[in-house]
DNA sequence: TTAAACCTTGACCTCGACGTCAAGGCAACG
DNA sequence: CGTTGCCTTGACGTCGAGGTCAAGGTTTAA
């Protein structure tokens, strides 16, 4: 298929793929009028990379789950450098949390302040 | 006091100072050779800048805040923009911590099927 | 006198993941 | 033959919050 239909069916843009491409995630064959031509496989793998980036990686985080597909394994994830990504990322969602989780107190309780000083501002509206 | 005071006894920079004076939200007095010239209100008004930027307030978001002090209130948010302000950021706030409690629990589901399939990466190590 | 340590404006750089536009080639349909 | 709809590469724009020069003026201490 061309790159059209791949960026339709995977969900994304041509300019995605393209980018990709000069990123080195994507490689594709090139039909007699220089179009790129993708097979099954690349949709595969672009879908794996979109879902990934859907939980916070970053494209760079992506690549050891490309190589990964590259080197034949049956799953982006069945490599060692994949299941590091993983838990790097999981360590940072956590630290995310736990951080947002102290923004959030610190908002009620200016919140709460200022509401007591400034009556008549309450609730959503 | 001169920008490289206020900045070092705010805890930011002289650029950063500059910056806000050109978004409008910082303003000088300039002494007779140009230099700018600081009060100590300045000082408790880039301090409240910086406090709002700790609790992921964007410099926009501050905005309102800035203009309260201006006005002559005690504090920045003694008035109503600024505490829509607030409210709109909680709301920013929990819809990232309810999406970043989804994105942690995928990546706990990857992350155990992936060393089910890969056995001998555990742990940390 | 001259160097150090301030200050000024202006302008380009950073990062991530593309968006958008320009100028042009190729294919198929009417 | 023309137009529509693909495709190509290349290059600049976006966003936020400044960082990092460059080139020069001012003040103060040695």
């Amino acid at each position: 298929m061309r790159i059209g239909e791949l960026a339709q069916r995977a969900g994304t843009t041509t300019r995605a793929l393209r980018f990709y491409e000069s990123q080195g995630l994507l490689g594709a064959r090139r039909s007699s009028n220089g179009y790129r031509e993708y097979s099954e496989d690349d949709l595969r793998l672009v879908s794996e990379i979109l879902s990934l980036q859907a939980i916070g990686l970053s494209l760079e985080d992506t690549r050891p789950f490309v190589e990964c597909l590259r080197a034949g394994h049956p799953a982006g994830d069945s490599c060692a450098p994949s299941i590091e990504v993983y838990q790097r990322k999981l360590a940072e969602v956590d630290a995310l949390l736990d951080r947002l989780a102290v923004v959030r107190g610190e908002l009620l309780t200016k919140l709460a302040g200022a509401i007591a000083r400034h009556p008549g501002t309450c609730g959503v509206e």
